[in-house]
RNA sequence: GGCCCCAUCGUCUAGCGGUCUAGGACGUCGCCCUUUCACGGCGAAAACACGGGUUCGAGUCCCGUUGGGGUCACCA
């Protein structure tokens, strides 16, 4: 079993059920799942697991497939969709009950819910009794509807040689019988996980490990099949700052939140995601190509990690510096065009990307670069924001006006003229740059903080600077 | 509650019996650079949950306690 498994080439995939977005938690797995596969040479498939008829939706579908492609997380082969899948979910089911591996059980709903209380009251194990176990099928009330369920062992124990979790020992008594085939026909997850993955030639299996105790079931269900068993790596869940699960107050938002409302990149929610519960010595920055190549099962801890969107945003940072200026600017642009209230022209596109370099060193994310180009669009005369006013007050303007007549008779507006001409100015004024570069920088953008003076000079050229800084004169 | 898993700075982690007076990163706090904000540089505070073992020697192995988490559907 687990030597064959070994030696046959590396399969994995992701299988997300679609009734909702592509969450932080899942874009892990998947990632996890994709490196793993990239790095052995092996493939990588998607599964979408849309049995659940009533929570599936088309909506979700194409939020996840839009998700895993934003994060570049590319599948082999196409798309499997499980409810396509049912009859040989079927197929197998009733293969199993000829075998007698498997039997029909006619326990109402009402009568199992029955039964679970009893054993809450009783503070007994919440399971399944088998009350149709062993029963003769002659027993059976006629057209009465029936699930299948799956005649697993009773004795024993079973052990998985998890890759992340280690050896992990269930006694089969601890197990019920799971039901196989709903009363309507349709499969279970359970059986449906298990033949899917055999027939897509699944290899190894890396999942949350909210579905570590599936897996004894499920390996009772391979094993009646007598078909190969998976390796099995369950990874630790991600947890909210809080250690408590993650939900939608922490950061289980989709992935497109990340991208359209927070304005990340996609190699950093990687690399950050990559690094959460997974280690490679001292390494924090890691790109997709490193990442192809250092990735393992071993390196995966085996305690719940805490998201923490500082860290996310400080490699965001740190990703932006290292971004494309085109990429950037076009990534910046629809939030500009949002914040003024209207489309950019070609020359002021072509303006937002000339200011790139100048911003990025500055932004956290696209938003940040977005908020930091906006002084560059407005129109005259400027909205002050406060502390940029009280920056022109009478010495203010005073010198503002000083540094105006300076730089209109520069010949040449380029930045090292500019400079040069501020900077003489406070040198005969006898005061610091800053004292000059302040006001000025109020005068020209409406706050206190943005790139460079001379650059921003350069940037809104001389007809425009010079119109703004009148503004206040 | 039964079963299963986990436990190093606030957070993510390195550590796979001795090189640990426990390393890195984010965050925090200083200082430097400096026209603002960032970036960058330097530095500081900050952790082996607790108790027993095993061993010449334990953060590293074993057991227990405590504390977290997961799971117990005709959901996936």
């Amino acid at each position: 079993m687990g030597a064959s498994t070994e030696t046959r080439p590396v399969v994995t995939r992701f299988a997300p059920s679609p009734t909702g977005f592509l969450h932080i938690g899942g874009a892990r797995t998947a990632l996890f799942n994709w490196l793993y596969a990239r790095h052995m040479g092996g493939k990588f498939l998607l599964r979408i697991e849309d049995t659940d008829r009533a929570r599936s939706t088309q909506p979700a579908i194409e939020a996840i497939l839009d998700g895993m492609r934003w994060l570049g997380l590319d599948w082999d082969g196409d798309t499997v969709f499980q409810f396509a899948r049912a009859d040989r979910h079927a197929e197998v089911a009733n293969e199993l009950l000829a075998k007698g591996h498997a039997y029909r059980c006619y326990a109402t709903t009402e009568e199992l819910a029955e039964l679970r209380e009893q054993q809450r009251a009783a503070k007994q194990p919440l399971r399944y009794d088998g009350r149709w176990r062993d029963r003769d099928p002659s027993e059976a009330p006629a057209g009465a509807p029936f699930v299948i369920r799956l005649k697993a062992p009773r004795e024993g124990e079973v052990t998985i040689e998890d890759r992340v979790q280690g050896a992990v020992t269930v006694r089969n008594s601890e197990l019920d019988d799971m039901i196989l085939l709903r009363s309507d026909g349709t499969p279970t997850y359970m059986l449906a996980v298990v033949v899917d993955d055999h027939d897509m030639g699944v290899t190894h299996v890396i999942r949350g490990d909210d579905h570590l105790n599936n897996a004894f079931r499920q390996l009772a269900l391979i094993r009646a099949m007598e078909w190969p068993e998976p390796i099995y790596a369950h990874v630790p869940l991600i947890h909210g700052a809080d250690g408590a699960k993650l939900s939608k107050r922490h950061g289980a938002l989709g992935v497109d939140a990340y991208r359209d409302e927070m304005g990340l990149l996609p190699e950093a929610v990687n690399n950050y995601l990559l690094r959460l519960g997974w280690g490679h010595g001292d390494a924090e920055i890691i790109d997709r190509d490193q990442a192809v190549e250092w990735f393992d099962l071993g390196g995966i801890g085996r305690s719940p990690a805490r998201f923490d969107m500082k860290k996310l945003e400080n490699l965001n940072g740190h990703y932006m510096r290292e971004a494309d200026d085109t990429r950037l600017a076009d990534l910046a642009a629809p939030g500009v065009a949002k914040a003024i209230d209207r489309e950019l022209t070609a020359d002021e596109h072509a303006l937002l990307l000339r200011s790139v370099p100048f911003l990025k060193v500055r932004a956290k994310d696209i938003n940040d670069l977005a908020d930091g180009s906006l002084f560059l669009f407005r129109a005259r005369p400027l909205d002050m924001d406060e502390k940029a006013n009280a920056l022109l007050d009478e010495p203010g303007k005073a010198v503002l006006a000083q540094a105006r007549d300076a730089l209109a008779a520069t010949s040449d507006w380029s930045a090292p003229d500019l400079e040069a001409a501020i900077r003489t100015v406070a040198e005969s004024a006898g005061i610091g740059l800053g004292k000059v570069a302040q006001p000025l920088r109020a005068a020209l953008t409406g706050r206190t903080t943005s790139p460079g003076i001379f650059d921003v000079l350069a940037l809104l050229g001389r007809e425009e600077s010079l119109a703004r800084m009148d503004d206040h004169i």
